[in-house]
Order: C-alpha cells, then sequence, then structure tokens
DNA sequence: TAAACAATTGAAAACTTGTTCAATTATAAA
DNA sequence: TTTATAATTGAACAAGTTTTCAATTGTTTA
C-alpha cells in the first residue's frame, strides 16, 4: 500500500511547540510508578504523600520527587493541610488515557 | 476532599508490569519529532522513509533511529520494496491517542 | 520549648536517551 | 560493472532522567 498521492490541499498539523508540550506530559507518564499513582489518583480523590507511600511502596524522597514532576507538568495538583500534603489529578484528560490503558490489550 | 476510606474490597489493580510496558510506549511517544511522525502516518498509509523525510525536516540518520524505536516498541511496522522502505502504524490504540492530542486544549 | 512527624530540597551519582558522524549495505539505473 | 540512491549501523558524545543521600522546613504533640 502507497501513501496517498491525491492528498487534502490544506494538511492539518499540529504546530511543533504543541507538540513539545505534549511530548513533555508523554514523558510525564513515562514511568511505572508514576502511572501506579495516576491508577490510585484516578478517581479523583486527595491523597496525602504518607496515604500514596501506604500503597506504593518506595522511598519518601523519590515519591516527592515523581509528585512534584507531574505537579510541574501541570497532571497533579496539591494542597497542604497541618502537616500532611494532598495531591489529586488535575487534568481530566489523564482520566481517558487511563481507562485506555487498562482496556486495551497489550500482550503481556 | 479526603480519600475513600471505604473502598471496594479488591481494587482493581494493573500489575507492574504491564505499568512497564505501558511506560515504555508512552517514552516512544515523549518526543516531538515521533510525534510528528506519527501524525503523518495516522491516515494508516505505508511512508517511505523518503517521503516522511520532505514532510518532516531532519537527519535521514536520526528518522531512522526514531522510526528504529517505535518500530521496536511495536508502534510501527516496516516492509522493505526495492531500495525503500515503509513505514505504517502497527498499533491502533495509537490513533485515540492522536485524536485526543488533537481535541483536547493545552494552553500553549 | 523540645521531640516527633510529614514532606521537601538540592546536589551527586548512576543510568538512559538523543544526536552526530563516518562507514556500510542493498538495490537500481547508467 | 560502475555510479547513484535509499536507508541503516554502530560508536562516540551530549543531554536528560532517575535514584540516592544528607540536610532542612514547617507543623503538631508532649
Amino acid at each position: 500500500m502507497e501513501a496517498t498521492t491525491t492528498m487534502e490541499a490544506t494538511r492539518r498539523r499540529i504546530s511543533y511547540d504543541k507538540l513539545g508540550m505534549v511530548a513533555e506530559i508523554f514523558s510525564g507518564l513515562a514511568h511505572p510508578t508514576r502511572l501506579e499513582i495516576l491508577e490510585l489518583l484516578e478517581d479523583g480523590g486527595a491523597y496525602s504523600v504518607g496515604q500514596i507511600l501506604k500503597q506504593i511502596h518506595i522511598d519518601p524522597t523519590l515519591l516527592t520527587h515523581h509528585l512534584t514532576k507531574m505537579k510541574h507538568l501541570g497532571i497533579l495538583r496539591s494542597s497542604k493541610q497541618g502537616r500532611n500534603v494532598y495531591y489529586r489529578l488535575d487534568m481530566p484528560e489523564i482520566r481517558d488515557v487511563l481507562e485506555c490503558i487498562q482496556n486495551c490489550k497489550i500482550k503481556i
């Protein structure tokens, strides 16, 4: 099969800048621990670092680094209450992506 | 808002292995040039390296490296015809992801 | 106020990915 | 059978990410 030789006059193109931003968000998703965190936050709830740590057994410092990265990308948002910091999803599109992961059949 | 304290008896969990594979695929998408290539291949057509090069102005060696990476991840598949090598999408799920990029409003 | 707790900071080390370069393979055309 | 074209290989370097570590901040409880 060949590439189309007759193509629409104006080919729709996402700007390289937008592709760059989207690529950055994908790099935010490109780590199993970060996907695990997102799976936990998928329900829309706010979880403190300590609560996340009970589900995901990694070094607290490393968890903070992962959370900070996703926060800077706009994937998560945090709020402080007493000595706890609560994180929650802040990018609704991510939920679709997570749903897609659950449904799609990638051979294991 | 607090995390749910009463939660379903059995929490659905994607295995860490599957999360690892999915994370690898996301890392395949985490580069603007690779997203540009995928946007071009999204129509299902097969494009030779030369044809891709006409749309995306990068060094041919670098293009091959990007294509090879996506091929190894199972995102693309290639076939040779004469001295041309044609690449095409080989992971239908990617089309949904690309559609999502086009629709979703990420502030630029 | 001191001790304990929850989370973060920033720097360094370890590791992975992206880019460039020169050389190579395979096919087609002259 | 030589020359040109299409694409790839692999090594070297540059850039970026992940992990670890020691030190620190802010808040609560004793």
